[in-house]
DNA sequence: GAGTACCT
DNA sequence: CGAA
């Protein structure tokens, strides 16, 4: 065994819990704290390589309320003309550091992918007005995978809509550990944060939340 | 009327 | 908290 099987810390974690949504489940402390806490000291020894920076709209260049950076093969980047994965970091022009084992082995016990993530998109919620406004991902080839979300540190009010902007939407809180899987009949929902819940955790120095998004992009062979 | 991972 |  050569990661921690947090499934195994609580009888609860290895099942969803009900979220009202086709194809979206929920995982609350799938990963134990610590788990956590060893995740968040791999990914600060990542961002050595690859530091987060502050993307900005397509066109009108605002800046958003997070900060991003990418770990994996591809890396999802906002870029003045539209949105996009690359290879590299568009600041330094080097690859982005491999995706930490532990998501690699959260990907095989809940995606039900027959290939690895290629993406692990890091996005720092650092301020307290730091959120994310509804979208979709889907920017994806392989939409027949599943979207992974691992919620590290502060609580957040996540969002998830309908398949056009404007939908009913119902919110739902998402603390450190708790796994979402985003896939199937609902790979496609909208979905954002509204806002995180500061000082709701111990977990990062510093405080603020961490989000990892986990996704194919490319076709298997 | 278009664009919307921004903002109100 | 929900939705233009």
């Amino acid at each position: 065994m050569t990661h921690i099987m947090p499934k195994h810390e609580s009888p609860l974690a290895s099942k969803p819990v009900e979220t009202g949504f086709d194809g979206i489940g929920l995982y609350p402390g799938f990963f134990g704290e610590t788990a956590q806490r060893a995740l968040v000291e791999r990914l600060q020894a990542g961002f050595g390589a690859a530091p987060p920076y502050r993307p900005r709209m397509p066109r009108t260049g605002r800046p958003w309320s997070i900060l991003q950076t990418n770990f994996g093969q591809l890396g999802w980047v906002s870029r003045p003309g539209g949105y996009a994965y690359s290879p590299v970091n568009d600041v330094s022009k080097a690859p982005w550091p491999a995706i930490p084992a532990a998501l690699l082995a959260l990907w095989d016990d809940l995606a039900a992918y027959p290939a690895p993530p290629e993406c692990c998109l890091v996005n720092l919620y650092d301020a307290p007005k730091s959120r994310m406004g509804l979208h979709r991902d889907e920017d994806e080839e392989a939409l027949d995978a599943p979207v992974l979300s691992l919620s590290l540190g502060d609580t957040c009010i996540f969002r998830v809509g309908g398949f056009a902007r404007g939908d009913k939407s119902k919110s739902f809180r998402l603390a450190s550990g708790d796994v979402l899987v985003l896939g199937g009949a609902s790979r496609l929902r909208y979905h954002g944060v509204d806002r995180v819940i500061s000082g709701s955790s111990r977990l990062i120095p510093g405080g603020g939340r961490i989000n990892l998004t986990l996704r194919r992009v490319t076709r298997p062979a």
